[in-house]
DNA sequence: TCCAATTCAATTGTGCACAATTAAATATGG
DNA sequence: CCATATTTAATTGTGCACAATTGAATTGGA
C-alpha cells in the first residue's frame, strides 16, 4: 500500500558513514520539525478559545475522564508535575478547571472541569476537522501515520 | 509489509462525531508524544557531550555547513532568533562555536565552529546508531516514517 | 506501635519556543 | 542624496518541559 517513494536513493535508505549525522537523515529531526509545525498550526485555532496547545491536550484528557488526579493526567499525557502544576493553575485561573485535595488521600489533587470547561468542548468540536484540512494529507495516510507513531511510542515505553 | 494492526476498529479509522476529540484519535498528540519520547531518549546520549537536544540539532546543521548566519540556521531548523540567540550564546560559552558580525553586512551574525566544535563530531558519530537501537523499529520502517514526516512538513510549509 | 520506604504534588533552576518589540544596518525610490 | 522601507539579531515577556529537591501523606514491615 501507499506505494510511497520507492525512489529511495542509496544515500537516503542507507546513508554512508559520513552522512549519518546529516539533518535530513534523522528521524528525530523529522519528528521534531513535524511536531512543531502541527503545534503551530493549532495556535490560531486555539487562540479564540483562550488555550495553548498543551492546555488543549489537558482539556481533551479531562473531557474524556474527569475528575482525574495530576498523576493520572501526567500518565495520560506523558508530562510530569513540574509541567502540569503551573499549567493547571493557569487553567484554573481561566475558569476551566478546579483543583482540590482528595479527601481520602491528601497527597492527591483532583482536577475537575467547571461548567465553562465543559462548555468549551462544544467550541473545540470544530478544531479537529479544521486542522486535518491544513495537513494536506489524505485521511488514510493520517490514520496510517498516527498508528505508526502510536506503535513507536508503545515500543519505546516498553 | 508491516502487517501492522489491521485490527482497526471503526472508531479508530473513522471516529464517530463524539470521539473526534479523543486523545487517541489525534495525529497531533501522537506526534507530540513520539517527539517527546525520542528527544528524551537522546538526553543520556548527549549529556556526556555537554549538549542538549536542540543544541545537538544546531551542531548537526553546522557540521554540514559552516559558517552560517543565525537566519540560515533558523531556516534550516525552523527556529527563530528568540530561540537561537540564547542557545548559540550557550554553545559559545561551551566553546563549540564563535559568533561574529559579518564584515560585509553588519546585520548578520556568522556562526562558526571552533576546533572543539569540529572535534565533537567524532564523539557524536556513534549517537545515531545508539539511538536507532532504542527505537525498536526495523530500519525500513524508520526510513519510511521519516519520509512520511518530511512529506508532511513539506506540504504544511507549502 | 513505630519507623522506614513509598507516593504524590509542589517548587526551584535551567533551557527551549515563540510573539512582539526594538534597534541597527542596508537597500530602494524619488 | 535623502527619506523610507526592509532585513537582521537581539530583547522582553509568557508559557512549556524536565531534573532534582522538598515536604507532606500514606503504606508496610518489624
Amino acid at each position: 500500500m501507499t506505494a510511497k517513494t520507492t525512489s529511495k536513493t542509496t544515500a537516503s535508505a542507507a546513508p554512508a558513514a559520513g552522512d549519518l549525522l546529516r539533518l535530513d537523515n534523522q528521524l528525530c529531526f523529522a519528528l521534531y520539525a513535524a511536531s512543531g509545525l502541527v503545534t503551530r498550526a493549532y495556535r490560531p485555532l486555539l487562540e479564540p478559545l483562550g488555550l495553548t496547545y498543551p492546555q488543549y491536550l489537558v482539556m481533551m484528557a479531562l473531557w474524556e475522564t474527569a475528575p482525574r488526579t495530576v498523576k493520572a493526567l501526567g500518565q495520560a499525557l506523558d508530562l510530569d508535575s513540574g509541567t502540569l502544576t503551573p499549567l493547571l493553575k493557569r487553567l484554573e485561573a481561566a475558569g476551566f478547571v478546579t483543583r482540590r485535595r482528595d479527601a481520602q488521600d491528601e497527597r492527591k489533587v483532583q482536577i475537575e472541569l467547571t461548567d465553562a470547561g465543559r462548555a468549551l468542548r462544544e467550541k473545540a468540536a470544530e478544531i479537529p476537522a479544521a486542522l486535518a484540512c491544513q495537513l494536506h494529507l489524505p485521511l488514510d495516510e493520517i490514520v496510517d501515520l498516527r498508528a505508526t507513531l502510536q506503535d513507536l511510542a508503545r515500543r519505546m515505553k516498553a
